[in-house]
DNA sequence: CGGGACGTAACC
DNA sequence: GGTTACGTCCCG
C-alpha cells in the first residue's frame, strides 16, 4: 500500500473514464488494487508528482501515525460506505461511475498504510459531471471535468483519478464499488497519475489544527480531514498547512475543486473527507442545481439542500417561515463539500453536539439569519475560474 | 464571543 | 425509527 497512491480524479469525466477503462491498453494487470507507483506507465508527469507525493506522504504518514490510531478501518467510516453505495445507486449514468466513484475514494489517503483505501467516500468533490457535453478538454473550461478524455493530455491535472481507484477497488467499501466491481479495470485505468492523488485532498487546511489526530468519540477518527480548507485564506493553517499545498501543486486538489467553488473568498479547496452518508450528503447534484445542471439525477431535488433559494426556505409551511430552519445553500464551498472532515469538533461530538462538520456548514448558515437575508447573492464560492486559478 | 450540548425539524 | 443538521441555550 504504501505506494498507494489514489486517485482522486472524480473530476474526470466519466464518461471518458469508461471509455478509457475498455480500452485496452492502459491497464495494467496489476493496477488493481492499488497501484503502485511502479505502474505508472506512461504519465511523465508523474515522476514530479512522484517526489511531491513523497515528500506528502512521509508527511503524512508521520502525522498520522502520532496522531491516528492504525486501527481504523473501513469500518469507522460507515458514512463514507453509504456514500459509495449511494453513488452507486444514485448514479444512473454510469454504473460504472459509481464504482468509480467509490474507487476514487479512496483515494486520499493512500498513504496511510490502512487506512483508507478502503474509504469510499472521499473524494466525490468534483461533481459528477453531467454527461451530456464533451469535454474538450480545456480545463479551464470546465471545471468539472478536468481531464480530459485524453487522458494523457492532461497531465497534470487529475489527481490521478488513478491510482486511487486502484485502491480502492479493493476495497471494501465495497458497497458502491464493488458492484461495479466487474470493471476493475477500469478502475485501475485511470492511468493518469497513479500518484497523485489524494493528496489532493489535503488543501491548506484545516484550520484546527487541534482537532486533527483525534480520534472521534464515535470512531470516525479518521483524521480525513485534509482538504478543508475553509473559508478564509486558504491556509487554515492546520496541520497540513500550507506545505501541502505548496507542495503538491496540485495534485490534490486539484481534482477537488474543480467543484467549483472557488472561489471567491473562500477557497474552497475542500476536502473532505468522510462523507455525510445520508440523505444530504449526496446533494451533491443540487447543489450543482445553480450552477450546473445535475445531471438527471432525478432525485435531487429531494435532497437536502434546497435549491438555490437558499435561505428562504420557501416552501411550506405557511406562515412559519421564518423560525423555519433555514437550509444549506447548497453552492458555497463548504455546501460542496460532501465529506465531513471527521475530526472537527461537530464531527467528533456528532452525537452530542447534532452539528454538521465545521468544514462543511453553509456559509449563509453561519450568517445570521436575519442577515442579508435573502437572496444569496452569490454564493461566496460560486464556481469561476479563479477557482481553478492554482491549478494551472 | 466561541464552542458544546440539547431540542427538534427534516429526511430517509 | 434512525440519522443528519439547524436553532438555541448555556457555559467558559
Amino acid at each position: 500500500m504504501s505506494g498507494m497512491t489514489s486517485g482522486v480524479c472524480v473530476e474526470s469525466d466519466l464518461s471518458s473514464m469508461l471509455q478509457r477503462s475498455s480500452a485496452p491498453s492502459h491497464h495494467h494487470p496489476n493496477h488493481h488494487g492499488y497501484g503502485g507507483q511502479g505502474q505508472v506507465s506512461s504519465l511523465g508527469p508523474m515522476l514530479d508528482y512522484t517526489t511531491e507525493m513523497d515528500r506528502y506522504r512521509s508527511s503524512i504518514a508521520s502525522f498520522y501515525k502520532t496522531n491516528v490510531n492504525m486501527n481504523m478501518n473501513v469500518s469507522n467510516f460507515p458514512q463514507s460506505a453509504k456514500l459509495a453505495a449511494r453513488l452507486a445507486a444514485a448514479a444512473p449514468i454510469f454504473p460504472p461511475a459509481a464504482a468509480r466513484l467509490g474507487a476514487m475514494a479512496t483515494g486520499p489517503w493512500g498513504c496511510h498504510d490502512n487506512m483508507n483505501m478502503n474509504h469510499p467516500a472521499a473524494v466525490f468533490w468534483g461533481r459528477p459531471k453531467p454527461a451530456t457535453h464533451h469535454h474538450h478538454h480545456h480545463p479551464s473550461a470546465t471545471p468539472g471535468h478536468m481531464t480530459s478524455t485524453h487522458p494523457h493530455s492532461t497531465s497534470m491535472h487529475q489527481g490521478g483519478g488513478g491510482a486511487g481507484g486502484g485502491g480502492a477497488g479493493g476495497s471494501s467499501e465495497g458497497g458502491g464499488a464493488e458492484k461495479n466491481g466487474h470493471t476493475p479495470s477500469s478502475q485501475g485505468t485511470t492511468h493518469h497519475h497513479p500518484m497523485a492523488p489524494s493528496n489532493g485532498n489535503f488543501l491548506p487546511g484545516y484550520g484546527g489544527g487541534a482537532e486533527c489526530g483525534v480520534m472521534n468519540k464515535q470512531g470516525h477518527a479518521h483524521p480525513d480531514i485534509m482538504g478543508l480548507s475553509e473559508g478564509g485564506g486558504c491556509n487554515g493553517g492546520g496541520v497540513m498547512g500550507s506545505s501541502f499545498l505548496g507542495g503538491l501543486g496540485l495534485p490534490p486538489g486539484v481534482i477537488v475543486m474543480a467543484m467549483g467553488s472557488a472561489g471567491g473568498g473562500t477557497l474552497d479547496a475542500s476536502s473532505a473527507f468522510q462523507m455525510t452518508g445520508g440523505q444530504r450528503a449526496l446533494t451533491d447534484c443540487q447543489q450543482h442545481a445553480n450552477s450546473s445542471p445535475c445531471p438527471s439525477s432525478s432525485s435531487p431535488s429531494s435532497s437536502g439542500v434546497t435549491g438555490g433559494g437558499g435561505v428562504a426556505l420557501s416552501s411550506s409551511s405557511s406562515g412559519a417561515t421564518a423560525k423555519r430552519k433555514r437550509k444549506r445553500c447548497g453552492v458555497c464551498g463548504p455546501c460542496r463539500r460532501l465529506i465531513n472532515c471527521g475530526v472537527c469538533s461537530s464531527c467528533r461530538n456528532r452525537k452530542t453536539g447534532h452539528q454538521i462538520c465545521k468544514f462543511r456548514k453553509c456559509e449563509e448558515l453561519k450568517k445570521k439569519p436575519g442577515g442579508g437575508g435573502g437572496a444569496l447573492e452569490r454564493p461566496p464560492s460560486v464556481p469561476t475560474g479563479e477557482a481553478f486559478r492554482w491549478f494551472f
